[in-house]
DNA sequence: CGGTATCATGTTATCGATAACAATTCGGCG
DNA sequence: CGCCGAATTGTTATCGATAACATGATACCG
């Protein structure tokens, strides 16, 4: 158990050079059959574990995507990851994650990181960072791709939709459907860009919809989810009422809203219509089913994937720019 | 650009031999402070980035802890990893995530991919594991710690609770509260042993208690959640009222059994008791609330940060074997 | 003022795999 | 039998940072 084997104690046991083994082990077809066969049996023999950061040194390739996610406890977020994961493995590439916790600072700090071990491409959530990511980010010949976003000023690829315009089918649906005191449940104003654009968004919807302006009901600092949809409202009381539709920024916190708004003794969607984000799985299972809208995670993941092939591939020249869409899903809560 | 900035460039733009820069970046206390300063604002100007491939490769220290899981889209498990990735980065370690999607054969070809970037220490999920993986972790002399489970036979460090003491601890609940005729609701058999496991909890325990046989639904192959549940209920249709307890094995399962229980139009828990497992934030906020077990899984993580710490640190010399527990958490769903 | 302890920097070798080039072996053919 | 091209194996140098050791500069002491 003392010193690790390399290639150079795999190559003494069979008698040849180490390069020989290096190839036997790749599978270079210059190598005779006997001898692959032989090296591979030695190297087996011997415990031989093959040596990826040698490997990655000397050829300058780490074998790593480097992805950043705002949290990896977000059924979505981890969906995208997932099929990132998925499809890259089959290519050979690990993933080395890291999570911003929905902030840009903690974005910048781990980018900084993460470009230290050499990464083959980053892939970062969402098109909000600080200066000195993007510098640190442009200074690097290195593919770049923003998901979950589409933004105006990109760094390189983009992979994702618009969260205004998400969120303006929403309100469309709501005032189709007689709506017009809205409220917004959300995070804090902060760190948060997701939340804040998604905001926004409704905000510039009601108003071309000449509604009332919209309530913004504060859920807490981001990441909110169902249980500070639950607590804002059941701390709010019978006061709720006053709106008729509560417009939330993800599905859960909708959840949560919408157990806290039948406790209260208010009728979904009869007093009150609720719409979610994100179409998560407690959307489509809960009674009654919420609205909202279908952001495809997973698409986007499988979208990342495609195009970083194409460009390992060398096939892709121009900055791509995909927009996955989004897609109302009307449920029982409106 | 064209060549990477390495550690010579800032040295011959310095005027000073790479080693005394190697110093300086890493605030070895013999470089000059002056030097220092001086190294560092070059080292800026250039944009250099420190190459940690090369430390790793160097220093024969990845900075890696390689992490399997079943998935990171379970927000138990997702909330064990955001603890390790928190506490783990503090100490200036990565993780290297993968995911096994609950088969061990692929969790041995993650463990072999995982151990050619020579982490500094393994952290699997679960007791079970293929001969291949076991031999694979032994033949290196590397800290293991298992997680999620407390395995008879133990590669080496654990921490984790008992499934199955936690299912008795549910049925005990039940018979306490007047149930008999118990349904278990849950994955296909298969490949899935942390089900597997608390399914085999939850029979010895109803046997101990003298209740007939507890029936077992199929909600399909893992992992299972909110809809599979939901669907598997809602093919049986009137069928269920026959038992007076659905125990499921995590609460998104129990979470869509709830529902389409409901939309049946059975009461819970007057004419159906339903318990789940995990204290996800779904049991606290649905309604009504499902009773559960919590198995802290941020706890989890904490503890193996704190292991890890220790082991890197030699204050650890034997194999450690901690217990988290578990608790019952009533709800209003029983 | 000489000598030694302390501080600051430099030199050399090295981690393991592999690209690029060199050398050897082998079969086949005139 | 000797020569040529293809098949197979070997040699050397290298990726970037740093441990170990060596050296040079400076301060401090009696």
């Amino acid at each position: 158990m003392g010193a690790r084997v390399t290639m150079r104690d795999v190559a003494q046991a069979v008698g040849m050079s180490p390069m020989t083994v290096s190839r036997a082990l790749r599978d270079d077809r210059t190598v005779n059959d006997k001898t692959r066969a032989r090296v591979r049996q030695v190297a087996d023999d011997l415990g031989y574990v093959y040596d990826s950061t040698a490997q990655a040194f000397r050829t300058q390739k780490s074998g790593f995507v480097a992805v950043t996610l705002p949290s990896v406890n977000n059924a979505n977020f981890a969906e995208t990851f997932r099929a990132l994961t998925n499809g890259l493995g089959e290519a050979g590439l690990q993933l080395l994650l890291g999570s911003t916790n929905y902030r840009v600072e903690r974005e910048e700090e781990l980018v900084r990181q993460l470009l230290t071990r050499n990464p083959e491409a980053l892939v970062l959530t969402g098109g909000h960072h600080t200066e000195e990511t993007r510098k640190l980010v442009q200074a690097r010949d290195l593919p770049v791709i923003e998901m979950w976003d589409l933004p105006e000023d990109p760094l390189g690829h983009v992979v994702g939709f618009s969260n205004s315009d998400a969120m303006a089918h929403i309100v469309e649906h709501l005032v189709a459907t007689g709506r017009r005191k809205l409220a917004f449940v959300g995070a804090s104003e902060g760190a948060d860009m997701r939340g804040a654009v998604r905001r926004a968004g409704v905000v510039a919807a009601a108003q071309a919809h000449d509604l009332p302006e919209v309530a913004m009901i504060d859920a807490g600092p981001a990441p909110v989810s169902m249980r500070h949809g639950a607590a804002v409202i059941e701390a709010m009381g019978k006061d709720i009422a006053q709106y008729d539709a509560l417009v939330c920024v993800s599905d859960p916190v909708a959840f949560g809203c919408l157990n806290s708004v039948q406790r209260i003794g208010l009728r979904v969607p009869e007093d009150l219509a609720i719409t979610g984000f994100g179409h998560f799985e407690v959307a489509k299972v809960s009674n009654p089913r919420i609205t909202t809208v279908n952001v495809q995670a997973e698409d986007i993941g499988r979208q990342v994937v495609e195009l970083l092939q194409g460009i390992f591939d060398d096939e892709i020249d121009t900055p791509a720019r995909i927009d996955v869409g989004s897609a109302l899903v009307v449920g029982e809560t409106s």
